[in-house]
DNA sequence: CATTTACGTCAGTCTCGTTGACATATATGC
DNA sequence: GCATATATGTCAACGAGACTGACGTAAATG
């Protein structure tokens, strides 16, 4: 399907190799939200919902401001998504006792379920690749995504999880 | 923000590693497509648009049909919008000799200079990454991610670029 | 010649992103 | 205490981009 002759000119490699990348991340992560968005059909949401179950189960008591901050979406569009997860009860709020205009979000049982659900699967895809990989593959793997990560959050995906190994 | 005691029980570990390995992927997508998404914005175009561009350009004379398949949508969804590449003259499509069905579609030059501007702030950000991440790293990352795609679509991305280091 | 393939299109639906304005409750600085 | 800033929610309106199902046409193919 591509079918340019190898080394063309020295700036070929490069070219080449930087739109390799550009193609697996589209794969990569076509295949990867491909599952959960079948099973979220199910329930009626989308890609959307799946971001905030997912946020929220991993942060309990994160609040709104703080979720849009990782979204990076408007207020309005997160609240018709968390306005419906808490109608359904997926999600509770709570008010913040120190600070009462905070809203603190948590997931419940029926939110946990659906939660374990999506992520398992795409756990389970991510440990398979790890596993065909090897240790060392996957430090490289954390490294270079890391790299494409906007610097303000690169900290968000660092502070748990890695430097053991 | 997440407040785990670290090493509760032997598989928060792999639980925790696979959910990094899971939001890596949420943010790096995330700020990935942002650049692009802002730039097209200004030709009234989104992200649908970008994929058509640069998998034309990417495979010049590409059908219909084969692009469907890398973007995995309807045939409907394609059209809307590579119609619209058509009529602003960013593709052109030319009949197949061989198979006078299938259309071939080609980057017209609007579409090459904004497929360029596009993939250039693209692959400054991975040049980025990769560079800080060093060879090693490089080559992990490409095989963790080859391994998250469906098998299927594996070749896809291997058959060029790669076992070259 | 019947069937399959490639492509296009019509109508209708839904999710999810956007903007801008406005409302309310609470916290905070002076 | 009052002015201001912050956190949240909500309304109306819009647009992109995904979906389905049906239908039509042209060309290839067995």
């Amino acid at each position: 399907m591509v079918q340019h002759h190898p080394r063309a000119n020295p700036l070929f490699l490069r070219d080449e190799e930087l739109r390799q990348a550009i193609e697996l991340l589209f794969y990569a992560y076509r295949d990867f939200t491909g599952e959960p968005d079948a099973i979220l059909n199910k329930y009626g949401f989308g890609r959307a919902h799946h971001r905030v179950i997912y946020f929220v189960g991993r942060n309990p008591g994160i609040t709104v401001s703080q979720l849009l901050r990782i979204l990076k979406i408007t207020k309005q569009s997160l609240s018709r998504v968390l306005s419906q997860l808490v109608r359904e009860e997926f999600v509770a709020q709570r008010t913040d006792s120190d600070d009462r205009r905070r809203r603190m979000l948590y997931l419940m049982p029926k939110g946990e379920e659906l939660e374990r659900l999506l992520t398992e699967r795409q756990s389970r895809r991510i440990a398979r690749a790890y596993r065909e990989a090897g240790a060392e593959a996957v430090e490289g793997f954390r490294t270079v995504l890391r790299g494409i990560i906007n610097e303000e959050d690169r900290r968000r995906v660092t502070l748990a999880g890695s430097g053991r190994r």
